[in-house]
DNA sequence: AGAAAAGGT
């Protein structure tokens, strides 16, 4: 064990970061107390330093440092200038772990992961006894597992037994934040000391607008205004680069266009992400967009040329471009929002919070003075952005959440110490959908199958439906599926009308090839065609497929089965047999694990779910099943999303003898008391029946009832109808906006 | 008759 410092160029730089002079301090606050706050801008240089400083005072004589990060990215390419700093081959003293990658061997000593990964090794190992200090990174971010991170290390010293257990002396938690609610991360944590450290950033000099007011909430004039504000810096303001933040790709290509438009030049590039006019480059940045674009972004532009980098929230945490002296900020974000007053998961345009604001505005201060261009009013700022944004833990389901919580002990779910409470009412659908699973029993104690579903890294309802595969024997067909549902959509749509007819046909030629109106068939096919190819990368061009969200299909899918293996060699593995044809087999592993996904044909094409809420809802025009008519009563569905109509999308037919028995178990559960459910036979009539009325009790939501009464009327008076109000209004927005 | 933000196990 070295405990010795040793000398390096790159350490005579790192005394030059403002968290040098504090070193001896920082060592000292570890040593004294249980719990230490961090706080500091980015910059400070305490990502990199504080651990280094930690293992040269000793701190590794008793085990670890392990260092959380919310991002893979960030993990790695900081473990790599820390092992680069201390002179080490990473993967040695210093490495790190990431899915898919883990760099580290036994003498490592400094130990940087995502916090994910830091969650799964929680479950293994729930007092953590390799680390002798745990430090939890960007905690302002407030990531869903950097969240239970917080309440787990909490939680562990209400136990003594757990802090102290195999060691020689007790773990020390330190929590680095940027800052912001300082005082509340150190209420947290039992009052603890809090040390601040200077940043290095450069003053950002923020200016309101005037287009965006109170009541444009809803509205879409923000695009046009970005593109205006952004021709005006470039024509009055001093040299330097221009970030624009907007909400998603085809705003961002529609902006760009009119960027280009506006600047009235001449496109001497036939390559539309490559546009150079009166001295501007223009350049779209979005997560979807193919990697070696997006590192074009970060290269510097030509001399005397301006660069205009239009981007997604992507551009506020994930990637920095260096020498951006301008900020034109929408005020918005996209932002996926759990509903459960429907039931569903929703994507919608809303206000950034005051917070990120800020932060969007310090990407301008990285390398000198900048300037932030807001688009909205200081009225709009005082009276429509929050102070800070909606934790991810209060927005989002919680049901893998909670089955983890519960494999570690945590009976309690509601009474857990959250750092932000999620409402009563998410916490209680996690429970009931868990139960629905067979995940824990109606006191709430995790089964054994709950034991196995917590192993696998998907939705409890994809794993739910994985696991029945594995005791019928046809994991095969169910694996790919799982992986494909749980990487980034892999069909691509492209912007331009004659592409997209090309993309769109091609894909209708995979669905039909499976023969069986399917779109989850679709996608196993899609993943064995292409694993079977000669040429995979070139098969995925031709077929308007996203190659690397098929790769990243194809490493998931290898775990799954990887861990499925390990737990049939470990445990007792529920099996039963079954005889019908594969396809019915398939369909009816699905619906084990989508029966909270059951809609029914109500008229024509428009559907009703069958999961308490009896929303009305149309298949997705993606799907091979959109024209089908008739015959087609019964379907699960894999995801909804709202946009002129609510849509579900990756469907598959179904008989109702499959999920009857599951549905009343659905409708009858007691989420208060989780107590004991009775199985009845029940008809379709039944059924149906049922659903319209618990729907006609909720007036105030798109019902099944309602829709009946209403259907000449096309009524349009419920939550998620009113996100389809607003989706025609700013169509119609855009629509006015182009023609003028 | 029509479409997707950013992460992560």
């Amino acid at each position: 064990m070295s405990g010795t410092s040793r000398r390096s160029p790159k350490e005579t730089e790192s005394k030059h970061l403002p968290i040098y002079r504090h070193r001896d301090k920082l060592v000292q606050a570890v040593k004294s107390s249980t719990f230490l706050v961090v706080t500091g801008e980015t910059g400070s240089g305490k990502t990199t330093q504080l651990p280094q400083y930690l293992h040269e005072a000793g701190f590794c004589k008793d085990g670890r440092i392990g260092i959380t990060q919310p991002r893979r990215v960030a993990a790695i390419t900081v473990a790599q200038r820390v092992a680069q700093e201390m002179q080490c081959t990473l993967g040695k003293e210093v490495g790190y772990q990431v899915r898919f990658d883990d760099c580290t061997s036994q003498d490592t000593q400094v130990k940087y992961m995502t916090d994910g990964c830091l969650l799964r090794e929680i479950l293994a190992d729930p007092g953590l006894s390799q680390y002798s200090v745990i430090i939890l990174d960007e905690v302002h971010e407030r990531s869903l597992n950097t969240d239970i991170l917080m309440g787990l290390l909490k939680k562990i010293f209400s136990d003594p037994d757990k802090a102290t257990k195999g060691r020689s002396f007790p773990l020390k938690v330190v929590v680095m934040s940027a800052t912001l609610e300082t005082e509340k991360l150190s209420a947290f944590l039992s009052d603890c000391p809090v040390f601040a450290i200077p940043g290095r950033a450069f003053p950002v000099t923020c200016t309101f607008g005037s287009a965006v007011g109170p009541k444009d909430i809803e509205s879409t004039a923000y695009v046009k205004e970005v593109v205006k504000v952004a021709l005006d810096v470039h024509t009055s303001e001093m040299a330097g680069d221009i970030l624009v933040f907007l909400t998603g790709q085809s705003e961002i290509e529609r902006a760009c266009d009119l960027l280009f438009e506006k600047a009235e030049c001449i496109d001497y590039r036939y390559d539309v992400h490559d546009r150079t006019v009166e001295g501007l480059l223009i350049l779209p940045l979005y997560g979807s967009m193919p990697t070696d674009q997006q590192r074009q972004i970060f290269q510097p532009p030509p001399k005397g040329i301006r660069k205009c980098v239009v981007a997604t929230n992507i551009a506020a945490t994930s990637l920095t471009i260096n020498g951006i002296k301008y900020i034109v900020d929408s005020g918005f974000v996209k932002q996926l929002n759990h509903n459960s007053r429907v039931g569903m998961d929703v994507l919608e345009v809303v206000p950034i919070s005051k917070s990120e604001a800020q932060q969007r505005a310090g990407r301008a201060g990285r390398t000198s003075p900048g300037k932030c261009f807001r688009i909205f009013s200081k009225d709009f700022w005082e009276t429509c952005m929050p102070e800070y944004t909606v934790p991810e833990i209060q927005r989002t389901s919680l049901t893998a959440v909670v089955l983890t919580l519960k494999c570690l002990g945590v009976h309690d779910v509601v009474r857990f110490p959250y750092l932000d409470r999620p409402e009563e009412r998410f916490i209680l659908e996690a429970l009931k959908q868990l139960y629905q699973f067979d995940a824990i029993d109606r006191r709430g104690t995790v089964t054994d199958l709950g034991k196995l579903m917590v192993e696998f890294p998907l939705h409890p309802g994809l794993t739910r439906a994985v696991l029945r595969a594995a005791s019928v024997g046809c994991e095969d067909l169910l694996l790919p599926v799982a992986a494909m549902l749980s990487v980034e959509n892999i069909f691509i749509r492209p912007g331009h009308p004659e592409k997209q007819k090309q993309a769109d046909q091609r894909h209708r030629a995979l669905a039909a090839k499976t023969g069986s109106m399917n779109d989850f068939a679709t996608l196993l096919s899609v993943f064995q065609l292409c694993k079977s190819s000669d040429r995979p990368s070139a098969w995925c061009k031709d077929n308007w497929i996203h190659w690397r969200a098929l790769k990243s299909a194809f490493s998931v899918e290898t775990q799954l089965r990887e861990i499925l293996l390990r737990l049939q060699q470990k445990r007792d593995f529920p099996a039963e047999t079954f005889d019908g044809n594969k396809s019915e087999l398939f369909r009816r592993c699905l619906c084990t694990g989508y029966f909270n996904n059951v809609a029914r044909r109500s008229v024509g094409k428009v559907f009703c779910t069958m999961d308490g809420h009896g929303s009305m809802v149309h298949i997705h025009p993606s799907s091979s099943l959109f024209d089908q008519e008739a015959e087609l009563n019964w379907v699960i569905f894999h995801d909804v999303l709202v946009t002129s109509r609510v849509y579900i999308r990756t469907v598959c037919p179904i008989r109702y003898e499959w999920v009857k028995d599951l549905l009343p178990k659905l409708h009858e559960v007691d989420v208060y008391e989780l107590s004991s459910v009775a199985r009845e036979e029940v008809t379709e009539e039944e059924m149906v029946k049922w659903e319209m009325k618990e729907a006609a009790k909720r007036p105030s939501e798109v019902s099944a009832a309602d829709a009946m009464k209403k259907m000449e009327k096309r009524s349009t008076d419920s939550s998620v109808s009113d996100a389809r109000a607003r989706y025609l209004q700013r169509k119609q927005q855009r629509q006015q906006s182009k023609a003028l």
